[in-house]
DNA sequence: ACCTGAACACCGTTCAAGT
DNA sequence: ACCTGAACACCGTTCAAGT
């Protein structure tokens, strides 16, 4: 026996800030920076493209909050056992995984406030830095130095990933960039043809580990 | 006694894809990145926006072209007599204070190819690596911090100036960026307001040297 | 209070037509 | 070969009008 009241399938629960950020999320996820557009969220959204204005200021504020919900999401507790090293490592792996899976992130990320949403991870940073007993004075320039590496490498891989077309996987991608690195002028590129050998088959995430390393040695070894 | 033969004011010299890129440039400088239009860039170079195509293949190739012209500049030759760490630090100011002349380098050095102009800057970068006496399976690595680091850098001082109205000085900006800063939550910013101090009235450029050294003192220390 | 959707003022890009 | 500029297919954003 079918119920009388019925609610028709279309009407959905009321639109919100929080189901319009989740709906540009996915829709940059699934189609990819240029695919966000008041038209594409609206009809996602069964609505029209005004209505999203009620929630929300405009596109720049809608891609803060989206950027926003990710890194909130990939800035997981820390493990109060790691070692300072450790959680640095930890933190940091964190936002590479999550820009591997959103890669628009990455893009707006570095061009997001000094305010929200990299204020957090600079935070968390700058704990850890403390917790490795680097001394105040140097602690603002350790915590700015990892986070500007972290997102300098946060945009490179939003500019790789926006010019690989999507099907393409990783290694077949390093092989074609080996490929050009490998016919560039020997003596204008003499560096970048000797490393070839070292970007064909190397591992991104294990790369940025190691640069994570390298600086992590630079401020324990300060002079 | 005036020639009988006078050029019209208004004929310029024919189009290229060099006053092109020049006319991009300029325009990027004054109005910034919102202001480069196919219609403002074809009414100061007197045609229309149509012209622009026979050169240029689109928008995007244009910003690179315009990019690569900026970095192109901006890596002078090097000091042979200056010692590699120097020669790191000269190169990585040089792109840091091209980029304080054209902020609108920034986003776009980060978000384009693993080609050029990024492939210039880590050919001169690896160079120097080199000159250090890193082990040759470090170089890459080594390389590539730096170079990560810069661009991060290069991103967020090109998002902060687009922040930021032209008028405000860097001074201001500081201090209203630490007056924001003074007033987080104690407790879940504990770390960010204690560094509040060393923010405020702080050198970008000097703090930008001071990273460099930090990841030069890594690379040196590696264990 | 919240939603609708037509309308406005732009874009980048194309292309027939000119020289 | 190179330029012109109207036209096309979009944008983000606004706003009178609805519920």
């Amino acid at each position: 026996m079918a119920t009388r009241t019925r609610r028709p399938e279309r009407r959905q629960e009321p639109l919100s800030r929080e189901r319009i950020v989740a709906a540009a999320v996915e829709l940059l996820d699934s189609v990819g920076e240029s695919g966000l557009t008041f038209r594409a969220l609206a009809e996602r959204l069964a609505t029209g493209p005004g209505a999203i204005y009620w929630h929300v200021t405009g596109k720049s504020e809608l891609l803060a909050a989206a950027t926003d919900a990710v890194i909130g999401g990939a800035l997981a507790a820390d493990d109060l056992r790691a070692t300072p090293r450790d959680a640095v490592r930890a933190l940091a792996l964190g936002v590479f995984d999550a820009l591997d899976v959103h890669p628009w992130v990455g893009a707006h990320l570095v061009s997001t406030a000094s305010h929200s949403p990299t204020l957090p991870l600079f935070e968390r940073i700058g704990r850890q830095v403390r917790a490795l007993g680097v001394p105040e004075s140097a602690q603002f320039t350790a915590a700015s130095t990892l986070m500007n590496y972290i997102l300098g490498v946060a945009g490179q891989n939003a500019a790789n990933t926006r010019r690989v077309e999507p099907g393409t996987d990783r290694a077949a991608h390093l092989d074609r960039v080996a490929g050009t690195w490998a016919e560039l002028d020997p003596e204008e590129y003499a560096f970048t043809r000797s490393v070839t050998e070292q970007l064909r088959g190397h591992d991104d995430r294990a790369e940025f580990a190691a640069g994570i390393d390298l600086i992590l040695t630079g401020i324990a070894g300060r002079p």
